[in-house]
RNA sequence: GGGCCGCUAGCUCAACUGGUAGAGCAGGGGACUUUUAAUCCCAAGGCACCGGGUUCGAGCCCCGGGCGGCCCA
């Protein structure tokens, strides 16, 4: 391309696309506006034809057509020349051309931004999905889809703000730097604060704090948060994801159950219209109520095996080994059954479907269920396969909470890197008295992906977690003096 | 971690049983006063992911490594 010369410090512009087809749509086939606007975007398409060019503006709101032409276009020439991606901005008197596609007559233009690399195939544009997550701004101008989905997150988190709000949630924000890892069984990231000399962890979950605010009188609150778990990358998983979690005093699991369809069928309504949803191709009704079922009665139905958490840690193992489902040594019942459930069952679910009631031994932070010895009041909330949260009837007794999670630092220091530590300040804010509570946790990620009908996390995220690029200059800062290698 | 598949021009993809690299689009030059993936003509474009090996000869076969995808544990 030729010089572009200077480019602009600002356009103004005084119609998007989508309002010059709204105020002009109606005009007829060749007819004149009379009336001059200016827009500005990217040249998706130029089709320079001898004395006339036809090129499709984009922006944010959707296409125009420039129609200019030697006669009447200032700089023609240069015009007719501009690139696939090329930003643009030009002023003129709006028509409907011959053909019937409503443009803008090119009276004046400026070229606004030069695209010095190409977009792609005009037809196919980037398909190669490792291209598409690295270089999200191609994939958001090459695929519309991707900004269709990213607009419609972007609208679900607000709308759930909002119906959180309308029932008297308060938001609050919590530390991402936890002394201390908690509220999830999971592998933290670590980091280290310089001034303190201290190690600090990436949050797992909000829950710790998030109860701390009701014991302080929070009756209502929520946080919507990164999240960070230092585990595998997958379909559903990214190392850094975004969580809802809401806690209400006064409430049980039966509580969050439906607060949970109902939040989730209402948000479906506003953002796709229907709580009736085709998810993969297979109908997914979110119309409350959602069915609920318990962890065992569903294992019995899918597995066929009656499993119990009473029984025998041998005969468990018995029932396991039958079903190939491997079992480690040092589990207890509780994470056999759970085992079982996840290897046998949980896949075959479709749902909306609250499995509820799971084992004590792997809910450290659950209240025991109140007629079910070793279980809890849990639930996971499973909507087309996915599993879209987790809940419980809050622990709030500190005696009981206390040898828990000394059972877990115990389990911890013996190599399980995923169980839980002592966190004293919890325990004590617990004896200050928690009020009995419900809590919530929901995947943000996992319930666009359901509304969007995607089917990989890494399409719901903008920039999720890859390996660098080889050569990639961006590895981030050198280390400091006297760190890495050598030594 | 295991299995399978892929990596060829900026993008999307080809090439018989191994014979020395091809198209469309984009980009460059030219024609064209109503195009809609415009059309037509011309020219250009490649360290085939990297490194070894087999062979007279490797995009293709073998080994190692890298990156990615899908499936499984």
């Amino acid at each position: 391309m030729t010089d572009p010369g200077p480019v602009p410090y600002s356009f103004e512009r005084t119609h998007d696309a989508a309002s010059v087809r709204d105020q002009f749509g109606s005009i007829a086939q060749g007819e004149e506006s009379g009336v001059e606007v200016s827009v500005a975007g990217r040249l998706m398409l130029n089709r320079p034809q001898g004395k006339l060019a036809f090129a499709e503006l984009r922006d944010s709101s959707g296409s125009i057509q420039l129609f200019a032409g030697a006669g009447w276009t200032e700089d023609f020439e240069r015009f007719s020349r501009l690139s696939l991606g090329d930003w643009v901005g030009a002023g003129g008197e709006v028509v409907k051309t011959r053909k019937g596609e409503l443009s803008v007559k090119v009276r004046s233009w400026a070229l606004l931004a030069e695209a010095r690399r190409g977009f792609g195939d005009k037809w196919r544009g980037v398909t190669d999905i490792d291209t598409r997550s690295r270089q999200r701004y191609v994939d958001l101008w090459a695929n519309p889809g991707t900004r269709r989905v990213f607009l419609l997150r972007s609208r679900l988190v607000s709308a759930m703000r909002r119906w959180l709000e309308d029932r008297g949630f308060v938001e609050v924000e919590t530390p991402v730097f936890h002394p201390i890892p908690g509220g999830a069984t999971a592998r933290p990231f670590v980091t280290h604060h310089n001034a303190l000399d201290l190690d600090l962890y990436l949050r797992i979950a909000t829950e710790l704090y998030l109860k701390r605010l009701v014991v302080g009188g929070f009756e209502k609150v929520f946080e919507i948060g990164r999240t960070f778990r230092n585990e595998g990358i997958g379909y559903r998983w990214n190392p850094e994801f975004t969580m809802l979690e809401a806690y209400q005093a006064y409430a049980d699991y039966t509580d969050m159950m439906e607060l949970t369809e109902s939040m989730v069928s209402d948000l479906a309504v506003e953002l796709c219209g229907s709580a009736k949803l085709v998810y993969r191709g297979r109908p997914l009704d979110l119309t409350p109520p959602w069915p609920r079922a318990t962890m065992y009665d569903l294992i019995g139905e899918h597995a066929g095996v009656g499993v119990d958490v009473q029984m025998p840690v041998e005969e468990l193992a018995g029932v396991a080994a039958g079903l190939e489902v491997p079992v480690e040594k040092g589990w207890g019942p509780g994470k056999i059954v759970l085992e079982i459930y996840e290897k046998t069952t949980e896949r075959e679910l479709w749902g909306p479907v609250f499995v509820c009631d799971y084992p004590q031994e792997v809910s450290p932070l659950a209240r025991p269920h109140r007629s079910k010895p070793g279980l809890v009041e849990r639930f996971e909330p499973i909507a087309a396969g996915l599993e879209l949260g987790n809940a419980f009837s809050e622990l709030t007794d500190p005696e009981i909470q206390r040898q828990v999670l000394e059972a877990q630092a115990r389990a911890r220091s013996a190599g399980d890197e995923e169980a839980m530590a002592v966190d004293e300040d919890f325990l004590r804010a617990l004896e200050h008295g928690m009020p009995p509570t419900g809590g919530l946790g929901i995947g943000i990620d996992r319930l666009v992906m359901l509304l969007a009908d995607v089917h990989h996390i890494r399409d719901v995220i903008l920039f999720p977690t890859l390996r660098p690029e080889q050569g990639d200059q961006a590895q981030g800062p050198a280390p400091a003096q006297g760190d890495a290698e050598g030594a």
